[in-house]
DNA sequence: TTTTGTTTTATCCTTTTGGATAATAAATAG
DNA sequence: CTATTTATTATCCAAAAGGATAAAACAAAA
């Protein structure tokens, strides 16, 4: 029987997330069959994802909403915290929430495909991602890129802009090779898992705030 | 009748190249049938991809070489002349011999599109994408990152390799942006045009190149 | 135990997919 | 003009797709 109301908290809809979410990052929503996601969640039949979801689409709305929600969470509690008291954010501290409220999404401990699920979808269904996002759950990454503002007053107002740009893709397009060398059995990565990654990551983004105009 | 050898140097074969490279970079490779392809380009029938091409897998495989070979050259014949003059390879040019070559890849003014089916193809069917490409075509980049090292002889090694990968996933991230900006009709984007964005996109590269250390 | 609600399983259905084939049309020899 | 190659078109097909349904298995409350 189809629900009327489908109640995804039970253990079989997690399982199925969970396995809806890896094969995603690996190839795409449309790489992926729900027949590969229900068996590579323990389920012999497909009709699962129906039954948990309603559908394939409503399944993937649902993946990109729950992972933005952690992450737009923890923006907002550090920058609540930080806006508190009475120094001011320092970069470092504005590229740290770039960056960190976007690795280990999912709190088991499974392999991290978030950011690689997230730039596939919008890159593949701009659309479609957009509009599940909303305004709503980047509200925590707006409020970063106006701290970054801050920092970046040597540049003119387009310029600005376009280096904000330029900082999105770069994090989305690190965060999803580190999740993609992370996930890699084939050979070891280890430096990879350490946090000196991250933090040498970090860096580079900082350069990229600070770095001079060049207007010649 | 099926051809025993394609001969995809014909009027035909190169629409059909053109409208599935636009296709495959907005939607991805999955997310495309030969049916809209061939009804892109023009065709009445999809079994003209299997015509001139033998099949889909086919096509994608010669869309990832041609844009290759392309951006290949480009670097080899620049590298080969800045070697072969007295004066060392400047930072400046080997960050613009990592970016130039990417943009304008087919030489008739079609919309942009080889960066993102790349990057798409590679985050997506990583393991076809690599096998199709091979180790030859990508030459031109692996001497452009041996050039980029001497610039980096503050780091450690291990830093050199990571912030080499940092920079391979810039590149493909903002040219892949820059396409898509240049693409969305539905708002203008006039400074995306510019050469200057290129350059201000140069120098935040160069930053992370010459970014340090900060070991603490 | 019986009843009720939830989850899994086994099928079924319709549409779409990539590919194949054969017939036709167009172009280019000879 | 005729013959032959090249290109297009109209169908056909088997496999795979997402989704729907109903029966069966399971769990929990009465």
């Amino acid at each position: 029987m189809v629900r009327l109301n489908p109640k995804p908290v039970s253990e079989g809809a997690e399982k199925l997330k969970a396995a809806a979410l890896k094969l995603f990052a690996e190839r795409g929503v449309d790489g992926v069959t729900v027949r590969e996601i229900a068996a590579a969640s323990g389920q012999k039949n497909h009709a699962a994802v129906s039954y948990y979801f309603g559908s394939k689409e409503a399944l993937i709305r649902e993946l990109i909403i729950e992972g933005a929600r952690v992450i737009n969470d923890r923006r907002w509690k550090a920058l609540n915290a930080i806006e508190a008291r009475d120094s001011p954010a320092t970069l470092q501290e504005i590229v740290d929430l770039l960056i960190y409220p976007g690795v280990s999404v999912r709190q088991v401990q499974d392999e991290e495909c978030y950011n690689r699920f997230v730039v596939l979808l919008g890159m593949s269904h701009r659309d479609f991602f957009m509009d599940v996002l909303g305004g709503e759950y980047n509200s925590g990454y707006q409020r970063c890129l106006d701290h970054l503002r801050r920092f970046m007053t040597h540049l003119s107002e387009a310029m600005v802009t376009q280096r904000l740009l330029f900082i999105g893709a770069y994090l989305g397009a690190v965060l999803s090779a580190r999740e993609s060398l992370l996930a890699d059995q084939s050979r070891p990565h280890p430096t990879w898992q350490a946090e000196e990654t991250l933090q040498h990551f970090a860096s580079t983004v900082k350069a990229i705030v600070t770095a001079p105009a060049e207007n010649d």
